[in-house]
DNA sequence: AGTTTGTTCAAACAGTTGTTTGAATTTTTA
DNA sequence: TAAAAATTCAAACAACTGTTTGAACAAACT
């Protein structure tokens, strides 16, 4: 009767879906390993949530929370090349920073998401990415100046955006490449202060001849 | 004594295991899809092949070929930011360029298997990052010049690969996000000067105070 | 011819998947 | 306390997976 019932089950099987989810991938993960790790009955997920399905999609609503309002950026006392820093360095330590926190894992299934897109991207979309994209647009349109034409608008918040993420994406690669490279968790700052001069520099250099 | 009128199961069934791979992925994809689309028996993946993971491996070995050797842009003649110029487009154009053919195939397995490494990511890297990479880290080498850091040598070469790649990941994002903004297939040039400017503006900028 | 070798095929196998069942158990309500 | 509702659990289900089997067929060689 009352919708307290049992909290730690239906919690526990919430927890341990976002870690299998983000490990393993939508497909690989199955319902017997998550219950496994919260110690409950294989029947648990199809009781607390209805599926497998809808069990994602609550790990969905979980770590990408509707109240996010980042924004941290906006101080209109800065020069838009030092938002643009804030901007990036607050994006990059959130991605990269904190390690077994919720945070890495919601990029992780970010990226898979990207990788083989479902209908549950346009949710992660909405949620996610318009607000961050919509701040970095308003800081690059600052910076490139009221003339910039849309497309170079477009293709620079691009660019940005793909020198944050370009590490979630090649870890893999990086490692079997050049394992000697120093990581970039840990040297956060060289990490940011490096793509803010690149952005910084592409950005001038794009404005210049258009 | 070869090309018989009648289709070789053999190869029809690594053609079918390209596409179903590149469309579905490694775990996704069945050996009852691929046969189907091969018009061969369930059991014909087993003859000839040995498994579906021995099939992956021989649909690795086609779409990756060794003999592969680019180095386009070595002509001593050209400038580096030339070289540069050279080395993007082609890079991009034959990532985006060719719609249906074998090569964007070869990419979405690439894509695939950063999302989700395997064993078998080693053979992709060696076979078609490796070489790519050191071309490119010889030529930001003469941008940067030879006293440039190690670190911001690395990382401005995973930068201009993270622009080139960008599309690749984001578009299934961008399609949700800015359905209006102009695709990079059928704008190769425009997207291609655009991110020589980008990358060779970066350049300058992190070359500057070193 | 006959024999061997290579290839196809329907059927079945063994394992895993998400999900359901129905009875046991716990918790809440009256 | 007793009835009722909510929750757990072992077992089974149906569907799907890659793989194997053994007979049928085809081609090549002696």
């Amino acid at each position: 009767m009352n919708e307290t019932p049992d909290v730690n089950t239906k919690d526990a099987l919430l927890a341990a879906a976002i870690e299998v989810f983000a490990d393993k991938g939508f497909d690989a993960a199955t319902v017997r390993d998550i219950c496994g790790r919260a110690k409950a009955n294989v029947a648990a997920v199809n009781y607390h949530f209805g599926g497998k399905d809808a069990l994602y999609v609550a790990v969905l609503e979980e770590i990408f929370p509707k109240d996010e309002h980042p924004q941290i950026a906006k101080d209109p006392d800065l020069s838009p090349q030092e938002r643009l820093h804030n901007y990036l360095s607050d994006l990059t330590s959130e991605i990269y920073e904190r390690g077994n926190g919720m945070v890495t894992q919601r990029w992780a299934i970010f990226l898979r998401e990207m990788a083989k897109p479902s209908q549950n991207l346009d949710f992660i979309v909405k949620r996610q990415v318009q607000p961050r994209t919509d701040e970095l647009r308003n800081i690059l349109t600052e910076i490139l100046g009221p003339d910039v034409p849309g497309a170079v608008l477009a293709f620079s918040s691009s660019n940005i955006w793909a020198l944050v993420l370009d590490h979630l994406l090649t870890q893999p690669i990086i490692d079997r490449l050049t394992p000697q490279r120093p990581s970039v968790r840990g040297n956060i700052d060289d990490f940011v202060d490096h793509i803010v001069k690149f952005s910084l520099g592409g950005l001038s250099a794009v404005k210049e001849n258009t």
